[in-house]
DNA sequence: TTTACGATTGAACAGATATTCAGATGAAAG
DNA sequence: CTTTCATCTGAATATCTGTTCAATCGTAAA
């Protein structure tokens, strides 16, 4: 394991000045795809409202309409969101006449979003 | 715990449909700070780039000539994400003459990565 | 003190994102 | 059928983000 800056890897337009240690973290690498999905799904829970929306179905069933009360937001804009959940497969909904009931259909994220709150609370 | 609509409650203009229920999940909704935090912490996770810095200062201690190399982009690009992390104290460095190396300063972000990357293998 | 070079920075640009608004859709009630 | 109302949608707008480029800084070597 060489520690040591060896000077004749220039370290100019992509050389390298520890070639073992860029190797080594390279191979632990996750790759490309799956990073890219990840920070998707970190993504989603990026934004206050989408945040709001994972917590407040985990809890509870809702219509779009107590949804955009409870956040404070308008119906649109709750709805251009749940558009989007929904094209993540993250949320589900179900028709009750006019209303549309909006719930969770993935764990996952309800679970990475207590997990980051745990870690908040330190 | 009453699952009717009530009709008398008009949907419209922020008013509730079912009035129980959305106090109910308000009471524990997280205050609009932490979300705000929270939210802030997931948008670090949110872009690849930067989910590969932290996965690769967590495993080795790098310099911005390595960590560009390693993520195939430039150093100025790296630079600007290191100049955000370090902003948030996620990541320190240390100079060594011309050399700046990163490393990890908050274990709680890479562990969040962590958590994100088993829910993927599913 | 010059020169070289890794790292940092600010400005500019392109692309993504969130909200608003107006209009459409579809179901229930009159 | 017509009206009402919750929801959805697309377009427009404003904002935010990430990258590039050129210039600068600070250190070490010549």
């Amino acid at each position: 394991m060489t520690e040591t800056v060896r000077e004749e890897d220039l370290c100019h337009d992509h050389l390298i000045v520890d070639r073992e240690r860029v190797l080594r973290v390279a191979r632990g690498m996750p790759d490309e795809g799956n990073l890219a999905r990840l920070a998707e799904t970190f993504k989603v829970l990026s934004h206050p409202i989408r945040l709001k929306i994972i917590h407040a179905l985990s809890d509870a069933e809702l219509c779009v309409c107590d949804l955009a009360t409870l956040l404070g937001s308008t119906e649109s804009a709750v709805s251009h969101q749940l558009r989007l959940l929904r094209g993540m497969r993250l949320v589900k909904y179900r028709r009750e006449g006019k209303l549309a009931y909006y719930s969770l259909d993935d764990q996952h994220v309800h679970q990475l979003f207590a997990a980051g709150m745990e870690h908040m609370e330190e």
